[in-house]
DNA sequence: GATACATTTAGCTAAACATCGAAATATCCA
DNA sequence: TGGATATTTCGATGTTTAGCTAAATGTATC
């Protein structure tokens, strides 16, 4: 029972949540996730090992990059089921929108 | 999004989890609950809160008593779909079992 | 209405958490 | 090698949270 209320509590953060909800989609760097959400780069990297810790992403070193990514097919079964109870969408949506044109090449951690 | 974050928020907590589970079987009143759990009745009292806050429960009264239940449809189906995803279900089969034989009429809230 | 039981509120403490900014570490490329 | 970029770690801070006990409130029954 743990792990699961492990992973709900991982979960039970909006910019965790939005984080997992992006890396449905495929694996994205630090950086890239940095450029979304409105956070510092710090905090960034705390979200990310609480998540790891919850076992619902991973790591892997990518040259420059760190790549996350969904830890497996259970994680991915479990936090796809939670999309069939979102209320309101458009921050999801949003996300979505900024990632599929996110380039790592191309996202400075420097904010402007 | 954010209140499906709130209910995840909400059920990622151990107490606030099991609750929900033991109220997946029916009504139960707080005395019930609180003679499962081993927390003191105001701490019981803040969780159902936080519970009926997220939409995940609801209460009405029953004479002396105050029942709580799930809340709707919805809410069921939110938790009943985590239910998949439980890694050990001793602690859930351990409280079902105290839930099955436990009578309002006799779980006197003071503690012996 | 007094008493007993059920539940909530209030006031408190200690631990956990989200956040920041800055320093430290790692990698790539010129 | 040195500069640029990417990421993590560290120390500090304010907020939230789970927990307790005790007091307050509500209901039923005698």
């Amino acid at each position: 029972m743990n792990a699961l209320v492990n992973k709900m509590k991982a979960l039970g953060e909006a910019n965790r949540f939005r984080i997992c909800i992006m890396l449905l989609e495929g694996p994205l760097c630090v950086c890239q996730l940095l450029s979304v959400l409105d956070i510092a780069g710090g905090t960034l990297s705390n979200h990310l090992k609480i998540l790891k810790n919850a076992q619902l992403i991973d790591q892997r070193k990518d040259g420059k990059w760190i790549e996350y990514y969904i830890a497996g097919p259970e994680a991915e079964k479990f936090i796809r089921s939670s999309l069939a109870f979102i209320d309101d969408s458009a921050q999801i949506d949003a996300d979505r929108k900024v990632i599929a044109v996110s380039d790592r090449n191309s996202c400075s951690v420097v904010k402007v």
